[in-house]
DNA sequence: CGCTACATGATACCTAGTATCAATATCCTT
DNA sequence: AAGGATATTGATACTAGGTATCATGTAGCG
């Protein structure tokens, strides 16, 4: 797989787009991002930052996943108890599955679910400005590993 | 409409079922998520009853809302930003749109919803656990408001 | 009524995130 | 390629939302 690589150069893209500048911080948080698998933490991420050569500040983390979030090449997300997640953000417009075992997530999009919002949209009285949906479930690796 | 007085009378049974003792603080917590009519945040709850004759703690506010949460008689909610909501809970198994300019909070249950959940459990390759699902829209007042 | 376990409140602490502001680095212009 | 306007950084302090601790208080069982 070569995601990581074009996910990372569309994330550097973004934010040039965004008519911003391209910092050896940014570079740092966005390979450290491509190097994560699931869902992580902002405080996770800071941690890890912290220590290496030349090191990210805290503040310069928070402010560049909140650029990052804004430009659509991440999303954050919520845990059942509303303890925040960010995922690195592949598929245009999506909706997330998080394993609250592992921690994984997958981005699904599903036509079902935008016939659903539409047809909620003529139900309600006011317009619709935006949604939020997200999924928690035992991802199969972990409903295997709970039962062996 | 006579929802109130309903509601308080549920939610104190609730905490009754759950084994737990009926306070004053409890008492009055109740009474004025009672008092609500859209959605309101814990610290302004705590900030209210604060003031009030013998009143109510901080930590007790966030322990009885989280008690109330457990027991079915509030939805914690979230809003864009993911800035916690609570709001009184008069449907079984539901969702909620956020009014994201008045606050206002309704509930609503939809078939076609409960058809896409089941689709997607179909779909996904593990156990879905538990979902969150919130809308965000300009009600029908605000959005007069706005024009005028 | 009295006892015991549960509940409270003050305090301190934690996580997540933002404001401030001097120092620094980007990148546009020439 | 150098210079400079301006965006960015990081240290610090602060905010919001929430939890842990623990001595004191009280609900409600018997």
């Amino acid at each position: 797989m070569t995601t990581n690589a074009t996910s990372q150069l569309d994330a550097i893209a973004a934010l040039e787009d965004a008519g911003l500048r391209i910092t050896e911080q940014r570079r740092q948080i966005v390979a450290a991002i491509n190097r994560k698998n699931g869902g992580f933490t902002a405080e996770e991420l800071a941690t890890e930052l912290a220590n290496e050569f030349e090191g990210v500040g805290r503040a310069t983390v928070y402010r560049t996943l909140k650029l990052l979030v804004e430009a659509n090449v991440i999303c954050k997300l919520a845990l059942p108890d509303g303890t925040p997640m960010y995922s690195a953000s592949r598929v245009e417009h999506h909706h997330h599955s998080v394993c609250v075992s592992c921690g994984a997530v997958e981005e699904f999009r599903d036509a079902t679910v935008e016939r659903v919002l539409r047809s909620l949209a003529r139900e309600i009285d006011g317009d619709i400005i935006g949604h939020r949906m997200e999924f928690y479930i035992r991802c199969g690796a972990c409903r295997i590993a709970a039962t062996s």
